[in-house]
DNA sequence: CATGAATGAGACTTCATTCAT
DNA sequence: TATGAATGAAGTCTCATTCAT
């Protein structure tokens, strides 16, 4: 593995514990085994670090909802979703310190919010590729036309985001059983069998 | 009003403004209008300041949520979940940077956690408020008995707090309108008119 | 002596003893017995430093050439222009170090060149101030008007300079007397005795 | 052209551009068009490739002074005179900002200090040359022998050294002609025409 | 001889906190 | 209580030089 991936991983690992303010370049290089110097042979600066890190994020979930629009019509929808809901739980619980600490530094966001919004990275991007998904089942006939596609997306995924958000802010962990039990809930809260 | 109040405020300006990274003593005596030792009069450290302001938050969402238990059996329950969702979503808005903040410095969290869960004043709060609001709905009869009380009211707050954040996000601004229509569009998904 | 001013002399004096690249912050701060914090209490930074100190250089040869307008008529011209020579030879040998070191930070000297140039710092002053006090010798008649004035100061002080380079970079010093006599032979070229 | 060459001409461009502080040994070699490791097969270190730039320097100016000795009794004193300042002018201009960095590291400049001075190397080596000259002219009876002639050399060469620095200084440029009006100014008024 | 990633020493600067006034 | 200069620890980043390829 070269020295721009390792840092790369050490400075994801550092940064999940530590958060953004703790997390020091001297941390870094300790935990990628380089010298501080090395870091700036293979990122421009900090910024640069984390902002590469930061795209790694949710990586799993956006594999999940790239699949998803090839489930249209298969398994039931309240699987897909569920299975939707379970991603999301996880990759927002552990990249939640992460995507919160862009807030403590604005500037930053500030300078790449555009690039964020224009190449479509941003969380922001996941209801999305639900709402795209439900409006397609509603085209195939396995849900009622006339419910909010984009709402339900934003209550399937935003219930998840807020919850791994309050498991982060309590430090209470969840067991994958949790999490599924969890996501079924608002699965079928929201798709009721009947 | 007493130099502590304003200390307060200015710190909060700040904080909201600059982001905790770089919210400073320094800027926040100059915004106070007084000089940087005066904030040790008044607060014992930074820290301090942050967890002050950070307890001040949310207060409008708080009060509606107070003046909920009140309204069982009152107006419609949509209408009362659209003021719950309106004042969420201003609240959360206003507040995302400086909430968010903590997860940035994770000792931070770790230290005050414990006191945050016993006097139950995390944001996770809210949650628990519309629940048992919706549990007395439902012993009133206005609304059916089988649904999961607690997952609707994630589902407003979760989708709320999640546009609150990728509207701090994407840096967008909403009136007062598209707030109240979303808030809106939330409640009819959950409680559709029949 | 307040600390700004320590700091100033301590930096004249470590500037001028290690030149512009091998002066540190920390050696700054040790010079002037503070720590290296403080500097930035007094000044913005390193480069502050730096000019705070150049445009205290050349003290003692403008002031001669202040006093010089009111010699017009008085002594000879001869003594007159030997008195500015010695007060030349003195203070560019000891600023010669400082006054240079601006050359390796071209950066630096763009930034300020608008400056120097509007507020008339520059070395480039002192030839105008020995020009206008030769045409006023001219006009008095005690020297030819056919001499140009701003060539005769240019030698006076182009040689003092020169020389001062020349001694700064063979490492040589010289005593008052080699300098008087220096002073002598310039000025006794330019304006022989009959 | 070698390595070796293309390594100087670079380093002399880029140390005359951006001066010796931010001159790198990474700008040198990406201005020569070779890695950094590259410089060390052909240089000691950076010290030894700013050494030997700096002794390529006032190459012109030598020239003339090497053939100035064969002009004695030849064309017009003046007019010899003339040729050497106009070319002091440009060498001097050209490589101010590079002899001055010196004075900018002192320690190198002590550590080669003699060597400069046993190899007569140095900016002083100009000046003798010109008296030299003059001397012979005296001995020739073209200029009156009891004019100090090292003075005379120091006058010119003075002169225009530190008009060269000003040059500098205050970032003007001058053209061919203004180079040679203020060359013939120097000459004419330290030997006027009857 | 050419390379360029890795190094590590060290530079400048920031900033929360203290304390004498 | 209010001040603000002084502190010193710590952080980010630069850069000449080395060395394995």
């Amino acid at each position: 593995m070269d020295l721009k991936t390792k840092i790369a991983e050490a400075a994801e690992l550092v940064l999940l514990t530590n958060g953004l303010a703790k997390t020091t370049t001297k941390e870094i290089a300790r935990a990628a085994g380089c010298s501080e110097g090395s870091l700036y042979n293979h990122f421009r600066n900090k910024e640069d670090i984390f902002l590469h890190v930061l795209r790694g994020q949710l990586k799993n979930l956006m594999g999940v909802l790239t699949s998803l629009q090839g489930l249209v019509g298969k398994e039931t929808v309240q699987h897909n979703l569920e299975k939707v809901a379970v991603s999301a739980l996880e990759d927002y619980t552990n990249s939640m310190p992460l995507i919160c600490s862009i807030f403590s530094e604005p500037d930053i966001l500030l300078r790449h919010r555009e690039g964020f919004v224009q190449r479509n990275e941003g969380p922001h991007r996941a209801n999305e590729a639900v709402a795209a998904y439900l409006m397609k089942e509603q085209e195939s006939g396995r849900i009622m036309g006339d419910i909010d596609a984009r709402v339900v997306a934003d209550c399937v995924l935003g219930s998840c985001f807020q919850h791994a958000f309050q498991l982060n802010f309590t430090g209470k962990q969840e067991s994958h059983e949790e999490r599924f039990n969890y996501a079924r809930r608002i699965v079928n809260t929201l798709f009721p069998d009947k």
